[in-house]
RNA sequence: GCGCCAGUAGCUCAGCUGGAUAGAGCAACUGCCUUCUAAGCAGUAGGCCAGGGGUUCGAGUCCCUUCUGGCGUACCA
């Protein structure tokens, strides 16, 4: 909660705008309409521990030139009882701030008193959040683009709510629909071989072709026999599908599970189906008459929804014209309703029925196209999908072995699924792997990915961890436990290595904020490694084991609050923070 | 054709929505363990930020354009 960043940013700019009022008030600068510049973190330390933008801004309407107004503003800013010992003016016209002790012991303070929840703010207090990610077919096997999905989809809901917001894991099963059937005349057909010979049934020219489909069917024979071979086509081919289904899905959570993935819910297309729900809605997108029949089908008008939505935002008629929209199927000529129909409703379930303020959906990049169809859909049921919709795209993860592209499809069977990965991998090495900016494209090489040695950045973190906990651990055995924060003489720590140090602590906040509003959690693994070096250098700068006893306690209790951080920015991506190494 | 995403060191990527001399890690090279974990630290080298125009005090970041790569443009899901 207490976000230090944050607090010297607010005083920095309340500084400023307060000597530029004074500046007005007695004269030395004009009045003008000015906006609060934002503070940013120089770069380089030279530059000052905060800098402000604001007599670069400003210049325009005062018709002065920066250094000019700089000076002014300093010549009216009182910087006692801030967290600033000096300002200064640097370059074409920034001021800089230096930070003082006191700024430095609010930041340990903070995670002492915060310990376990150090880090998380209230941004998302009282919002209700859903992530739903993976729910990948149930009719084979995940593969690497669900694994990258997987991590991203739950560190992201983790981020959310160390945000404050109420978040929901959600996994939606497509457990109806075409593909299922397409997987009941696979299982079917390698069924009816196993009992007629290969060369005498066919085999679905569209079907699964996986092994797995193989394994399916055995496996029924093995408990059922040929209880199928006699009965009514539809029956038989319901009854291998749900059994399938019964196989796979166990499977799913269990691979998930052994991944730290927790679903909170795994939502069931066909309930939909069952329910009514999907022919509710679409009739409900009739009834705003946002359908039409054509060549016995039902479409939307998904064009000109889009197209509303484009002008909305902006867009020119020539540039829609170019995209040369098309309206979509809801429900086929044959009566079946289509999946686009079915993931309305899911999604208007969401909203209308469960209540969530923002729904986010992580899709694979090949989904693009349906986004805007979605959102548009959702708006013209009046649940404004434009704004509560929030889609994150990621490429997909190429799979090489030793240079060569290795094919993904479930269909051609040879997929390297995700937990043939985790076989390979360590569950803590893949997380962190894949916890990555969700739109670059990816490339993992089973050759050298799956290396477990110190290239893999995970291991620089956790070795930090280790570190400070066998630093605590030889401590305790001199009797040396880590101090209270009230007991430090923060006036110790101000060697460069310890100031980088708390700094760097202080930064946890600011990049779980950041990793909620970009979506992107891979700000958690960067930080942690900077977090890391910064300890790295501080233990290799600064000796806490025979020191001097002041000394030893301010350090202790710094590489303790490293500890915390650490261990917190691990879990958070779902990573083991291990005690020895 | 049209659209979406990307192009920054040899490789993998940062760059806080326009700020100071473009940064890390890996790989390469040079040093540092009789003292708290060397899975570490310190240092060297490596760049026309894909190319070209523009916008302004100031552009890797914003606009236009060209090139390259991935993906999409179904009564599939």
């Amino acid at each position: 909660m207490i976000n230090m960043i944050q607090n010297a940013k607010d005083q920095a700019a309340a500084l400023a705008m307060n000597a530029y009022r004074a500046a007005v008030a007695d004269g030395s600068l004009p009045e003008a309409e000015v906006k609060t510049a934002p503070v940013e973190i120089p770069k380089d330390t030279a530059n000052g521990d905060f800098t402000t933008t604001f007599a670069l801004a400003a210049s325009k309407a005062l018709r002065q030139p920066p250094r000019n107004i700089a000076q002014t503003l300093l010549d009216h800013m009182n910087l006692e009882g801030t967290y600033f010992a000096s300002a200064e003016i640097a370059g074409p016209g920034f001021l800089n701030f230096r930070l003082n002790p006191s700024w430095y012991e609010g930041v340990m303070n903070a995670v002492e008193s915060e310990g376990e929840s150090y880090g998380t703010n209230d941004g998302l207090k009282g919002k209700k959040y859903m992530v739903e990610f993976v729910s990948a077919n149930p009719t084979g096997p995940m593969h690497m683009g669900n694994a990258r999905g997987g991590v991203l989809g739950d560190t992201l809901a983790a981020v959310l709510a160390h945000c404050g917001a109420d978040v929901t894991r959600e996994f939606y099963v497509n457990d109806a629909g075409h593909q299922i059937d397409k997987f009941a005349h696979s299982i079917e057909a390698r069924y009816l071989q196993i009992i007629h010979g290969e060369e005498n049934v066919p085999f679905p020219e569209d079907g699964y072709q996986g092994g797995d489909i193989r394994e399916l069917a055995q496996a029924y024979y093995e408990l059922h026999g040929e209880k199928l071979v006699n009965v009514d086509e539809a029956e038989r081919q319901n009854e291998l599908a749900q059994f399938g289904l019964s196989v796979n899905l166990p499977k799913m959570k269990t691979d998930l599970q052994r991944y730290k993935i927790d679903y909170d819910l795994w939502f069931y297309e066909s309930t939909l189906h069952e329910s009514g729900y999907v022919a509710e809605t679409v009739d409900m997108l009739t009834a705003n008459g946002w359908t039409y029949e054509k060549d016995g089908a039902l479409w939307l008008k998904t064009a000109e929804i889009m197209r509303n939505n484009m002008l909305k935002a902006g867009k020119k008629e020539k540039d829609i014209e170019k995209l040369d929209l098309k309206d979509d199927v809801l429900r086929r000529a044959n009566g079946f309703y289509t999946y686009f129909a079915a993931d309305i409703a899911y999604h208007r379930n969401k909203f209308a029925v469960r209540g969530y303020d923002k729904v986010i959906n992580i899709w694979g990049a090949d989904h693009h196209g349906h986004v805007a169809r979605l959102k548009g859909a959702l708006d013209a049921l009046d649940l404004n999908g434009t704004e509560r919709l929030d889609i994150v795209l990621m490429q997909l993860v190429k799979l090489l072995r030793d240079g060569e592209l290795v094919r993904m499809s479930k269909r051609t069977g040879k997929a390297i699924s995700l937990s043939d990965l985790l076989d390979e991998v360590s569950v803590d090495a893949a997380r962190w792997y894949f916890n990555a900016k969700p739109d670059t494209q990816m490339e993992f090489d089973l050759g050298l990915a799956v290396r477990e040695d110190s290239e893999n950045p995970i291991y620089y973190v956790e070795y930090a961890h280790a570190r400070i906990c066998s630093l605590l651990r030889a401590m305790a055995e001199e009797g040396v436990t880590v101090p209270a924060q009230s007991e430090v003489d923060m006036s110790l720590l101000s060697g460069e290595t310890e100031i980088a140090l708390i700094k760097q602590i202080s930064q946890f906040c600011e990049e779980i904020r950041l990793a909620a509003r970009d979506y992107d959690p891979s700000h958690i693994n960067r930080y942690l490694q900077e977090l890391a070096a910064c300890f790295h250098r501080f233990y290799n700068a600064c000796r806490i084991k025979g020191e001097e006893k002041a000394v030893q306690a301010a350090r202790l209790k710094l590489a303790d609050d490293t500890r915390i951080v650490l261990r917190n920015g691990l879990k958070l991506i779902g990573v083991d923070a291990p005690e020895k190494m």
